[in-house]
This record gives C-alpha cells, structure tokens and sequence, in this order.
DNA sequence: GCCAACGTTGGC
DNA sequence: GCCAACGTTGGC
C-alpha cells in the first residue's frame, strides 16, 4: 500500500465536503505528473493526506482513501465544464482520476508551516520550494510520524 | 493582491 | 529542439 498527498482549494473541495458526500471522483487534475502517479501509483486502499490550499492555513486536514484505479476524468469531454480539453478524445484521454473515500478529519490542521518545522519531513514533496505539485507520494515514514502530530 | 516558481505553448 | 511569452499555482 502506498501513501499519497493530494491538495484542494477549500473553497472549492474541502475535507467537509467529501464527509458529507462519503466519496467522490477527484476530477480536474490537469498536471502530467499528477495525473502519473493517480494512474500509475494509486490503487484502492492507499492512503491520502486531504492538504488544503490557497487559503488562510494551508495545511492537512484529514485522510481519505482511494477506492478504485484509474479511470477517464468525465470532465474532460464536456464542453460546459472548466475542465473541458478539446484535445482529448474518449478513445485516447488525456486524464485521468481515482475516486476518493472519507476516512477521518483531523481534530486540528496541521499547517504547512508546522510541517516545516520537523527535521524529521524535510525532503518531504510538499516542502520543496516552488513545489506546485497537487497529488504526490508520501513515505510511509513521513506518514507515520505526521500521524503522530495531530 | 503580489510574485516566485513552474508548466505549457508556439514561433523559429 | 530552443526559448521567450504566457498562464497557473499557491504561499504570503
């Protein structure tokens, strides 16, 4: 099982929105990379930190779990989404998503610049600068030890 | 709102 | 294939 980070703009996505709706396609990913690692890296039952971004504490806020491998993000072919990409056809598409599964919010958040803080993360993804990344490994030791801070 | 960092696009 | 221009992300 392999751990993973995955952020979202509170005002659009937030912890509290996918526990109200328990599960939910992780639609418009629109990076390369990202879009690698959900289909070559995820499998149902790897464990994701819920990070969110752009907002006033940028940080983790819960788990969640991914419950299928990947299949075409339906946003890409739809005209009216802002997901929409006319170079994308249903017999070759460009993007991919996993669904996603509520596991728990955290009772805190466990901001980014506390993260930061931790010798013990640095090397961590997240923590590169520039880092713009919105889906990306985490180890299973780094995992662990956030864990341990909530 | 600013701006650094990065990815993508397109002219050549 | 290079690289300048442009758009986006996301912390601050």
């Amino acid at each position: 099982m392999n751990y993973w980070l995955m952020k979202s703009e509170p005002g659009a996505f937030s912890i509290e929105d996918l526990k109200r709706n328990q599960r939910e396609p992780w639609d418009g990913v629109r990076n390369y990379q990202a879009r690698n690692f959900m289909r070559d890296g995820m499998r149902p039952g790897d464990k994701v930190f819920f990070y969110h971004s752009n907002c006033a504490v940028p940080g983790i806020v819960g788990i969640a779990e991914v419950v299928t491998d990947a299949y075409p993000d339906p946003s890409q072919f739809d005209p009216k989404s802002k997901y929409f990409d006319s170079d994308s056809s249903r017999d070759k598409p460009r993007w991919m998503l996993v669904d996603v599964k509520f596991v728990k919010k955290f009772k805190r958040t466990i901001s980014l610049d506390e993260l930061k803080g931790h010798d013990a993360l640095a090397g961590m993804p997240l923590l590169r600068k520039g880092n713009r990344l919105s889906v990306m490994p985490v180890d299973a030791a780094h995992w662990k030890y956030i864990l341990g801070l909530e």
